[in-house]
DNA sequence: TAGGATCGGACCGTT
DNA sequence: TCCGATCCTA
C-alpha cells in the first residue's frame, strides 16, 4: 500500500517541546495531516517509554496503535480518518558530544527499533553512558560509532541514521561540528547506514551536488516539537504496512518502493545563503566566494550558511538527479498557504476556519497539498487556493533566500498580484490541468556550483578561514585609521587633551580603557612622544596584556610598543625595587607570609591569620615597622630583610619608602615616565596611591586616570574609591571627563543594573535588548545543569529553523555564535566545580579563571620553590625551601640543574623529587610546561609571570569556550550572554565569613560589575538550597534582585516538573 | 622518616 | 567539601 510516513519527532519528554505530544495527539494530528506512521520518539526516555506502552497496543510487525481506551470518544474536532488508524514505529533521537580529530563534534542521530525488547535494551545500555531520563532526546558524550555499535549489538534489526545532516552545528556533515563525510564519522560502521536524513535545512537536489550521497536514501521528516508540526516533511512508502518492509525498503531491497519525500523549502532558513543581515547582502555560495568573503558594506566577513557548506564538500558539476532516485515535493504548510492568502496570520482564526473546512473536504492536509484533483477543489475551495497550489506543486514559486539569521520567504503569489485579487474576485482562468511531471524535482538551486568548485580550486588557500568567525583583531586594525575615528565625541575629547592631569569617571563599557589605549597610540603617533617616557598602569596582568596587543596593532612599529611600559602596579614596584637595588629578592604569597609568622616567628596559630592582615594594612598604609609600634610587624620585617624575602605589598610600599629616601633616583624615574596612565582607578589604595603621586608630583603633571567608583569592589586590598576625589583635591588643575554612552550593554541591561546600585548616571544603551532572566532553582546542583542547559539550548537556537518558536521563548538568540560569547560569573570559586561539572557532563568547552593559580597549589608550588633555588642558589630561604623539600642539603645537583634549559630543568625536577605527585597524573605538570614555552627559557621573567600572577591571565578571549569566572576576574570583560550564578542572600552578598565583616556596598556593586558585562542577554539564578562548607543550606533570593524593575525580568518557570519522574526513585536509577 | 589515615576547622574576593 | 595539620605505623 501508499502511505506517508514521518519518523523523526519529539515527546513531551524532550526540552522546549510542547506538552501536548503525548500519544493521543500525535494519533490525532497524524490523521489530520494524512500521515500513517509516526515515529514515536525519544523511546531513550523510560517516562517515555512507559507511556508507550500503556498507551499503545501492538498492530502491524514492529508497529503499534492506539489502546481502543485512549481513543477519544466523542470528538469535538473534526476526525476525518477512522480513530486509531496512526501507527506507531519506535524511534529515538540522540545528541552524540565528543571530540574526535581534535574537534569537538556534535552530531544528532536516529534510531528505529523493532519492537519494545530493543527499545530497553538500548536504554539500558545508554543509561550506563549518561543521563536519559532529563531530556527525551539525551545527550551523550559518545561517538556516533560507537552509538551505532550498542544499538547493533542491542539488535541487528534497528535501523540507524544520521539526523538532519546539514544542521551546522549539531550533525554529521555540520560545518561547524560535523565530518567532511559519513565515513569519517562511522568508520567502520558506516556500511550499517542505509539512509541519511535531508532535514528542513536541505532538499535532494542539494545532496545531489555531493555524489558520495547518492549511495543513501534520502529520508525526511518533521523533528516536530509540537504536533501541529508534524508531516512538514515525510517520507512516501509503497510497501507493506510492518517495521520490516519499510526498514528494508529504506535499504533499497526487493518488496518496496520509495515513492520520495515531501520536502520543505530549505530556502526559508534563517542561514541557507551567505551574508549580512545589517548590510543587507545576501549571497549565494559563488558570490561569496567571488568576494573572498567579505562584506562591501562593513568589510567584515559574511556569515556563512547551510548551501555553502553543501557547495564545499560537493564532488559533482550539477544538481541533475542521478536516475532511480525517487523524486520528492516542496511544499508549503497549509496553514501558511493560507495565510498568504489571506493576509492574515498563520494562526489567525480565519486562516484556522478555512483549513479545517479543507480537511472535512479532503480528509487530510496531505490530500489538499499533494493529491486532491484541482479540478474538484475549485467547486469548494476559493480560486485563489487553487491556482495556489497549482503553482505550488507545479514549483512555480517566488523565493527569496534567507541568510544571516534573516528568514527566507516562500510566495505563490507577489504583492501586485494579491493586492489586484483582493479587489476583484474573479481574475484566474480556471485551474490549469496539471501534469505527473510538474511534481517532478523542482530545482531551485540558483547558483553555478560548476563554476563555485573551479573558482574554490583555484582560490583554495585563501578560502580557508571563510567559516571562521570573524577575527576581531582583523577589524581592530582596519578601523584604526584615522585613530580617533571609532571614537565618539566625548570620548575624543578625553583624548585630545594634551597635557596636564586629568581623569574620566564614566560607567560600565562607556569605552574607557578603549581611550586610554587610543591616547597612548595618539601620543605616539599624533604627539611623537617618545614611547620610552609612557607608563600605564593596569590592575592585571591580563589586562596589561590585553592593552598591549590593542597597542601593538594600533602603532607602526613593533619598537614603539616594546619601549612602551605597560604593566600592573606590582610589576612595577618590582622592576623599582630590582633596579635600584643590588641584591635579588625573592617574593613569597600570602601562604608563604602566614608560614613565615606560624614557625619562624612563633606566632600562635589562631592569630596568624588576623596578624597577617594587621601587617598588610600597615604596608597598605606606608606604615613603616618602627612607625607602627608592633613588635611582629617588626621581626617579620627583620626576617623578611634576613632572608632576601619581599611579600606582595612590599611591592608597593618598599618602592614609596625607597623613592621618598632617594631623591635622585625619583628624579630619574620620575624623568623616565613623563606621562603615566591608570586604569581601573577606583580600584586603588593608599599606597597605590603615594606611588602615583610620587611618580607624578602635584600641581601638573601629566597624569591621567580612568574609573568608575560604582565599579570599587576591591575594599577588602585596601583598595577604595574615595582616591577618585582625593585626586580631584591632589591635583586641583586636573581636568575631568564623562562618558555617557554605553557600546556594551543593552538598555535594559543598563537599567536593571542601575536599580541594583542606584547610584551615578544612567547610561545611554545601543538597543533595548531584552528582559532579563532570573531563575529560581531547587538546588546548586540544577542550578549548574539549567546553565548548561541554557547554553546548548540558546547556541542551539543558532540552529536553522527553530521555526518552532517554543524554543526559544520568543527571544531570538541567533547572534549567540559561539561559545565565547558565554560567561558564567560566580561570587566564589567554590561554585565553581558544580558548574565545570555540567559543562563536563554536557560536553561544554569552557575556561575557568579566579580560582587559585594552579601554579600557587602543591605540588606545583613546591617544585617552584627548587626551581627558584637552582635560579638563585645563594638565596638563604630558598635553600632551606631545598634541605625540606629535599631531606638533605643542596649538593652539586643544584648546578647541573640550573645548567639546565628551563624546560628540561622544570622536567627534570618533576622526575627527581616528584615523581609520585606526578604518577598518571601529568595533567598540572604539562600546564607548567606549557606555561613555560611562552618565555623562550627566561627563567625569570617566567618565575616572576608565575608569581605575581593569577588565573585570569591565562584568559583566552577567542578560544571559543565559555568563561567561568568570579565577579572579581570578570572586571573589564564583555560576553553577549552573562549568567550570574548564585544570587542568594549570604552568598551575594556574602556573609559567610567569620572574620571580616560583610560590606554590603561593595557586594551591591560586585553584582552591579556582574551585571554590566552583559551586552544582551542576562540571566540571574539562585537556588533554594546550597551546599556550603559541609552543610547543605537553606538560602533565599538575593535582596538585591529585589530592586530590579518588575518590568524588566522576566521569571524563569522551570520545565522539567512536567516530568513526573523527577521524585520518584528514578532520579537515583539514572543519576 | 616517609607516607597514609584521621581529624578538625574554614568558611570570599587578589596582586 | 576540601585542605592542611597531626597522629600513627612500618
Ligand atoms: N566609540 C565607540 N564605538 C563603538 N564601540 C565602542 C566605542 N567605544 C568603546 N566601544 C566598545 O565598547 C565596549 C566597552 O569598551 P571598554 O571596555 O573600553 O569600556 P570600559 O568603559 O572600559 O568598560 P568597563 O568599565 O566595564 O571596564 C568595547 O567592546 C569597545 O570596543
Amino acid at each position: 500500500m501508499k502511505f506517508i510516513a514521518d519518523l523523526h519527532i519529539h515527546s513531551h519528554y524532550s526540552i522546549a517541546t510542547s506538552k501536548q505530544l503525548i500519544p493521543e495527539y500525535l494519533d490525532y494530528w497524524a490523521r489530520i495531516k494524512g500521515i500513517t506512521v509516526v515515529g514515536s520518539g525519544d523511546f531513550t526516555h523510560p517516562g517515555w517509554l512507559k507511556e508507550l506502552k500503556e498507551k499503545l497496543e501492538p498492530a502491524e510487525e514492529g508497529l503499534f496503535r492506539l489502546k481502543e481506551q485512549f481513543r477519544p470518544q466523542a470528538h469535538s474536532l473534526p476526525l476525518p480518518a477512522p480513530t486509531g488508524q496512526t501507527r506507531f514505529m519506535l524511534t529515538a533521537e540522540i545528541s552524540n558530544i565528543y571530540k574526535k580529530d581534535g574537534r569537538l563534534r556534535k552530531v544528532h542521530n536516529l534510531i528505529f527499533a523493532p519492537d519494545f525488547e530493543t527499545a530497553e535494551k538500548i536504554q539500558s545500555a545508554l543509561a550506563q553512558i549518561g543521563n536519559i531520563a532529563s531530556d527525551g532526546r539525551p545527550i551523550l558524550g559518545l561517538d556516533s560509532r560507537d552509538l551505532l555499535e550498542i544499538a547493533l549489538n542491542c539488535s541487528e534489526r534497528i535501523f540507524f541514521v544520521p539526523a538532519h545532516i546539514w544542521t551546522p552545528w549539531f550533525s554529521a556533515l555540520g560545518a561547524k561540528s560535523g565530518f567532511d563525510s559519513i565515513e569519517a564519522c562511522y568508520g567502520d560502521l558506516s556500511d550499517h547506514i542505509y539512509a541519511v536524513e535531508t532535514g528542513l535545512s536541505s532538499d535532494p537536489p542539494m545532496n545531489r551536488m555531493c555524489g558520495f550521497l547518492d549511495k543513501y536514501t534520502l529520508i525526511s521528516n518533521s523533528d516536530a516539537h509540537s504536533p501541529e508540526k508534524l508531516g512538514r516533511e515525510a517520507n512516501l512508502f509503497e510497501c507493506g504496512l510492518s517495521y520490516s518492509d519499510i526498514t528494508e525498503t529504506l535499504k533499497g531491497r526487493d518488496g518496496g518502493r520509495f515513492l520520495g519525500t515531501v520536502e520543505f523549502f530549505p530556502q526559508e532558513g534563517k542561514y541557507h545563503y551567505d551574508g549580512h543581515r545589517k548590510c543587507k547582502v545576501c549571497w549565494d555560495p559563488l558570490q561569496t566566494l567571488q568576494n573572498d568573503g567579505r562584506c562591501p558594506v562593513c568589510g567584515k566577513m559574511v556569515t556563512v550558511g547551510v548551501m555553502h557548506r553543501v557547495a564545499r564538500l560537493a564532488d559533482r558539476d550539477h544538481t541533475e538527479m542521478p536516475d532511480g532516485q525517487p523524486p520528492f515535493y516542496s511544499l508549503i504548510p497549509l496553514k501558511e498557504l493560507l495565510s498568504e492568502l489571506y493576509r492574515s496570520g498563520p494562526a489567525s482564526k480565519k486562516v484556522s476556519e478555512a483549513y479545517l473546512q479543507l480537511i472535512k473536504k479532503t480528509g487530510s492536509e496531505f490530500n489538499v497539498l499533494l493529491h486532491w484533483p484541482l479540478d474538484e477543489l475549485s467547486r469548494v475551495a476559493n480560486e485563489l487556493l487553487v491556482e495556489g497550489l497549482r503553482r505550488m506543486r507545479s514549483g512555480q514559486v517566488r523565493l527569496s533566500e534567507g541568510y544571516d539569521g534573516e528568514f527566507g520567504r516562500i510566495r505563490v503569489f507577489d504583492e501586485k498580484e494579491l493586492r489586484s485579487i483582493s479587489s476583484q474576485t474573479k481574475l484566474f482562468a480556471p485551474a490549469v490541468k496539471e501534469t505527473e511531471t510538474a511534481y517532478n524535482g523542482m530545482r531551485h538551486i540558483r547558483f553555478d556550483i560548476a563554476e563555485y568548485r573551479r573558482l574554490f580550486e583555484r582560490k583554495r588557500p585563501k578560502q580557508l578561514d571563510l567559516v571562521e568567525v570573524l577575527n576581531e583583531k582583523k577589524e581592530a586594525q582596519r578601523k584604526t585609521h584615522p585613530l580617533l575615528a571609532p571614537l565618539n565625541r566625548e570620548q575624543r575629547a578625553a583624548v585630545e587633551y594634551e597635557s596636564g592631569p586629568a581623569r574620566i569617571t564614566a560607567g560600565p563599557g562607556t569605552g574607557k580603557t578603549r581611550v586610554l589605549t587610543t591616547k597612548i597610540a595618539w601620543l605616539i603617533k599624533v604627539k611623537k612622544q617618545e614611547p620610552c617616557h609612557i607608563l600605564a598602569v593596569t590592575f592585571t596582568n591580563r589586562a596589561a596584556r590585553e592593552m598591549r596587543e590593542r597597542l601593538q596593532i594600533m602603532l607602526d612599529s613593533p619598537e614603539q610598543s616594546q619601549a612602551l611600559t605597560v604593566t600592573t602596579f606590582h610589576a612595577l614596584g618590582f622592576r623599582l625595587l630590582q633596579e635600584r637595588i643590588e641584591e635579588t629578592r625573592v617574593i613569597i604569597d600570602e601562604t608563604e607570609k602566614q608560614r613565615i609568622l606560624l614557625r619562624e616567628l612563633d606566632c600562635p596559630v589562631e592569630e596568624v591569620k588576623e596578624q597577617a592582615a594587621r601587617i598588610t594594612r600597615f604596608k597598605q598604609t606606608l606604615t613603616g615597622p618602627e612607625k607602627s609600634g608592633h613588635a611582629l610587624y617588626q621581626s617579620y620585617q627583620r626576617f623578611l630583610d634576613a632572608q632576601r624575602l619581599y611579600d606582595m605589598d612590599d611591592l608597593i610600599s618598599r618602592p614609596v619608602f625607597m623613592l621618598r629616601e632617594s631623591p635622585d633616583f625619583l628624579e630619574q624615574i620620575r624623568e623616565r615616565y613623563r606621562r603615566i596612565l591608570v586604569d581601573e582607578f577606583q580600584d586603588i589604595n593608599e599606597a597605590q596611591y603615594q606611588l602615583l603621586r610620587l611618580l607624578a608630583p602635584p600641581p601638573r603633571p601629566d597624569l591621567f586616570v580612568i574609573g568608575d567608583p560604582n565599579q570599587a569592589i576591591y575594599g577588602f586590598r585596601g583598595a577604595s574609591a574615595q582616591f577618585i576625589p582625593r585626586f580631584a583635591e591632589d591635583y586641583p588643575q586636573a581636568a575631568a571627563f564623562t562618558l555617557h554612552q554605553s557600546y556594551r550593554c543593552s538598555q535594559s541591561v543598563l537599567r536593571a543594573s542601575h536599580n541594583v546600585v542606584a547610584s551615578g548616571p544612567m547610561l545611554k544603551g545601543l538597543q533595548e535588548g531584552v528582559k532579563i532572566t532570573i531563575a529560581p532553582q531547587s538546588s546548586d546542583k540544577s542550578e549548574a545543569e539549567f546553565i548548561a542547559r541554557r547554553i546548548e539550548q540558546m547556541l542551539g537556537g543558532v540552529r536553522f529553523f527553530s521555526i518552532d518558536s517554543e524554543v526559544s521563548d520568543g527571544q531570538s538568540s541567533e547572534e549567540l555564535q559561539s561559545l565565547g560569547d558565554f560567561a558564567v560569573l560566580v561570587r566564589t570559586s567554590r561554585q565553581m566545580r558544580l558548574i565545570e561539572k555540567a559543562f563536563a557532563d554536557h560536553s561544554i568547552p569552557w575556561q575557568s579563571a579566579g580560582d587559585e593559580l594552579l601554579f600557587h597549589k602543591e605540588p606545583l608550588r613546591s617544585l617552584l620553590d627548587i626551581l627558584r633555588f637552582t635560579d638563585q642558589p645563594d638565596h638563604p630561604y630558598l635553600r632551606k625551601k631545598w634541605t625540606s623539600l629535599v631531606g638533605q642539603e643542596p649538593s652539586a645537583m643544584v648546578g647541573e640543574l640550573g645548567a639546565l634549559p628551563l624546560k628540561e630543568r622544570i622536567t627534570r625536577i618533576a622526575a627527581l623529587f616528584f615523581a609520585r605527585e606526578f604518577d598518571g597524573k601529568t595533567d598540572r605538570l604539562e600546564a607548567l610546561l606549557q606555561f613555560a614555552g611562552d618565555f623562550s627559557g627566561d627563567v625569570k621573567e617566567f618565575l616572576q609571570a608565575v608569581t605575581l600572577g593569577s588565573s585570569i591571565d591565562a584568559y583566552q578571549p577567542d578560544s571559543d569556550r565559555v568563561a567561568l569566572l568570579t565577579l572579581h576576574a570578570a572586571k573589564g570583560l564583555e560576553f553577549k550572554c552573562v549568567f550570574i550564578a548564585g544570587c542568594e542572600d549570604g552568598l551575594l552578598p556574602y556573609a559567610l565569613s567569620g572574620t571580616s565583616p560583610a560590606d554590603t556596598e561593595e557586594e551591591r556593586r560586585l553584582l552591579y560589575v556582574g551585571m554590566t558585562r552583559a551586552q544582551k542577554y542576562l540571566i540571574l539564578t539562585h537556588s533554594r538550597r546550597r551546599f556550603l562548607m559541609g552543610r547543605s543550606l537553606r538560602m533565599r533570593r538575593s535582596p538585591f534582585l529585589d530592586a530590579i524593575e518588575k518590568e524588566l525580568i522576566d521569571l524563569y518557570k522551570s520545565t522539567y516538573t512536567k516530568s513526573p519522574s523527577k521524585d520518584t526513585g528514578q532520579l537515583n536509577l539514572f543519576g
